[in-house]
DNA sequence: ATATAACCAACCAATTTAGTAGGTTTTAAT
DNA sequence: ATTAAAACCTACTAAATTGGTTGGTTATAT
């Protein structure tokens, strides 16, 4: 298992906002019941996905959350590579790894990089817009 | 991350198995000296290999293991499946997962399963003797 | 008889995952 | 001015997974 709970969430909750936006803000409170998450879980999520200005919060009564964009302008690869660090396939991939020794004659690594590859580049082929249906 | 140690381990002896067939019997001891890996945590991998007869072992002095087929006959997906119990790129898509009741209206689902579908395709499409160079 | 190989079972430390608990701060409505 | 509701923040925790280790038993060639 590559996406955990963390990326899965995320991307239901862009959704979320995606179907209801042009309905104002979009408190926390509501998608949570409307997707069955724990509210306080969802609140630890969201951090990162505002500070990287995917989304905005305002804070207060009357306050929730909006896209900054339009639901096509959204890569399901950026936000799953937010929300989970990154998307290798390997541990030997991952952006901080410490350098495998063997790493220029490892007969598989070339396997790894083109299955990350692929990844990537399906997961950036699709938008929020195509989840809405 | 999807691909653990036990996974990648037992590709690697299985290419390093390949590249040492019909030299007879290749003992374990060699094969984790070459590949850097613990023999006793290797010890606890193979098993699953050699009861599903994708090699053979024989004990005693002189035994070891060996491929019951032609590298080419080998695909990657195959051995990663068997090694890693599956490769499904979220919990909700594993084999004994527990049914989501929200399955028939997740927006993400389908995404999932492609994803899925592309990972299992690309590591089937990719056999022993390919990485063997 | 001995060395060497596969095979087997129990344990273990560190990390990750999926949360929970309990707040503080900001803002709109009353 | 008070209150309700929202985002935002920090610390903790139980369970599972990962990546092994320890200590053997069994089989076989020399």
């Amino acid at each position: 298992m590559m996406v955990s709970t963390r990326g899965r969430y995320a991307l239901r909750v862009m959704v979320d906002l995606a179907q209801h936006q042009g309905q104002g803000l979009t408190p926390m409170k509501d998608v949570a019941k409307r997707q069955q998450i724990s509210l306080k879980y969802l609140e630890k999520i969201l951090p990162v996905l505002s500070k990287h200005h995917y989304i905005s919060g305002t804070q207060g009564k009357g306050g929730g959350y909006r896209l900054t964009r339009a639901p096509e302008e959204y890569q399901v690869g950026d936000i799953l590579r937010l929300t989970e660090g990154d998307l290798a396939p390997v541990a030997c991939l991952e952006p901080g790894a410490p350098p495998c020794d063997q790493r220029e004659s490892c007969p598989t690594r070339s396997l790894w990089c083109e299955l990350g590859r692929r990844i990537n580049e399906y997961l950036d082929s699709v938008t929020l817009a195509d989840l809405m249906k």
